[in-house]
RNA sequence: GGAGGGGUGGCAGAGCGGUCAAAUGCAACGGACUGUAAAUCCGUCGACUUUCGUCUACGAUGGUUCGAAUCCAUCCCCCUCCA
């Protein structure tokens, strides 16, 4: 069963984060040799401060990067205050808007943020550790590095990239600016190499161009060999994505997301992907996942719960992911309203498109017409039928209403 | 700087003086069927009021016309080729 000597590398196949490796036989020697000795090894997790949290299809790497952790080794969580004013062209069409430094400098609270759910910061040998790539570029004289790192880099190489390709490709404009990105990410790298001994870097697949750019700028400049590990895009059983419900991201961060929403995400996820994401998103054991994803029919409902719950535990907590599972419990199972749904204060005499509208559940009086028209809203599980309908004392049953929108959707709406 | 092409609803992409709130596809949403799944089928998908109707929208600003996403002018942005 144990393809590879290495603890972090075997886990890595068994639970489906394995697309590529620079050097698979090297890295794994590398990292066999650092768990024998007990001397942990460094690899790195970028990403850019472009919103103030991660969100679900960013768990794949760190996921990873928990492992890395677990077997022994210390993660450097890279945020990339530098290259976010710059912007990573891979897989966009478009320039991204230039962020002001506030905005910079409240997104990287919220993203250490998000990285501190997963990982264990500290001192410590293999506690994580948080850098920001603004601290060595924003000095950086241009001249120079043009001479230091543009020296390493072939234009003819660089235009057979990905990330630049598909932008030519597709007649895309692409600036100087972007272009200069992959150079940034090897510097980066490198950086992270002399700094911190650091020859490990993990990331999603649609990394492997500014991977590659870094472990070659190390060969060449360093003559060191530095590995570059990525985990495929993780997909539904449609091909899209992970990480989108109703149309919205699903956030890390519970400023963003209510845990009980982040729960119903995982709670939600198609049959076909329960035994991939047990293995990615959870911690579970790899026999207990086998036993789960084996369910049939109605049964897979139960591994869907135990998901959803110990996804929920990593990112939230186990007291939010409890109360989430009870709100899901009650409101689901059980007919009646959990104490955990989304509310909003309301009395009679509220109208009810108004209430609908107030908890956010249609954007505009129109659609909740259409939806009511179309058998969509309920107060108290009855079917609304009048949309002039307002609410009376009869409505409200321990001081609480409740209204959904569809099967999934539901609120409470509060006497103040 | 020169020549040509283009900017339409979340995305893709028709329309090229009235019948355009704008085809079609995707996405999204509601209903039926179910298992808080998938697939399928039916329906909805600018806002306000719902009966008529009113308003805001086709890069921006002006103009021509009874009437413009559609014509004209200026400006902004993008693409291709040339310099």
């Amino acid at each position: 069963m144990s393809q590879f000597k290495s603890q972090f590398l075997n886990i890595m196949l068994e639970r489906g984060f394995y697309n590529q490796c620079t050097n698979e036989q090297g890295f794994d020697d590398y990292l066999a040799e650092c768990e024998k000795s007990g001397k942990p090894a460094v690899g790195y997790l970028g990403s850019d401060p472009t919103g103030d949290s991660l969100h679900v299809g960013h768990i794949v790497p760190l996921m990873m990067m928990r492992w890395f952790q677990k077997c022994g080794h210390k993660p450097l969580t890279l945020v990339g205050g530098a290259t976010a004013r710059i912007g990573d062209p891979s897989g966009k069409d478009k320039l991204r808007p230039f962020l002001s430094e506030e905005v910079l400098a409240h997104n990287i609270i919220g993203l250490k943020k998000s990285f501190s759910k997963f990982l264990k910061f500290g001192d410590g040998a293999t506690d994580a550790k948080m850098v920001d790539n603004w601290d060595w570029f924003k000095d950086i004289n241009y001249l120079a590095f043009l001479r230091d790192i543009g020296t390493f880099y072939s234009v003819n190489r660089m235009l057979t990239m990905d990330s630049v390709k598909t932008r030519l490709e597709r007649e895309q404009p692409m600036s100087f600016l972007e272009f200069n990105y992959m150079l940034l990410q090897g510097y980066d790298f490198c950086e992270l190499y002399q700094k911190y001994g650091c020859r490990a870097q993990i990331a999603g697949s649609d990394q492997w161009g500014n991977i590659t750019s870094g472990t070659e700028l190390g060969r060449r400049k360093y003559d060191v060999e530095l590995f570059g590990f990525t985990s495929p895009i993780i997909t539904d059983s449609n091909g899209k994505k992970m990480g989108k419900s109703e149309g919205n991201a699903v956030w890390i961060n519970e400023e963003k997301l209510s845990a009980y929403d982040y729960f119903q995400y995982f709670r939600n996820i198609g049959d076909a992907e329960v035994g991939k994401c047990l293995r990615i998103y959870t911690d579970l054991p790899m026999d207990e996942i086998r036993r789960l994803e084996a369910l049939k029919d109605q049964e897979i409902n139960e591994a869907k719960k135990i998901l959803a719950f110990e996804a929920t535990k990593i990112c939230r907590g186990e007291e939010e992911a409890r109360k989430a599972q009870e709100t899901a419990v009650k409101t689901f199972e059980q007919g009646m309203a959990g104490g955990d749904l989304p509310q909003i204060s309301g009395s009679e005499g509220l109208g009810i498109l108004d209430a609908f509208l107030q908890m956010g559940f249609v954007e505009s009086k129109g659609e909740a017409r259409r939806l009511i028209k179309q058998n969509g809203l309920k107060l108290n599980d009855k079917p609304i039928t009048d949309e002039n309908y307002r609410l009376s004392a009869t409505d409200f049953v321990d001081g609480q209403a409740k209204i959904s929108q569809g099967k999934k959707k539901h609120g409470l709406i509060k006497l103040p």
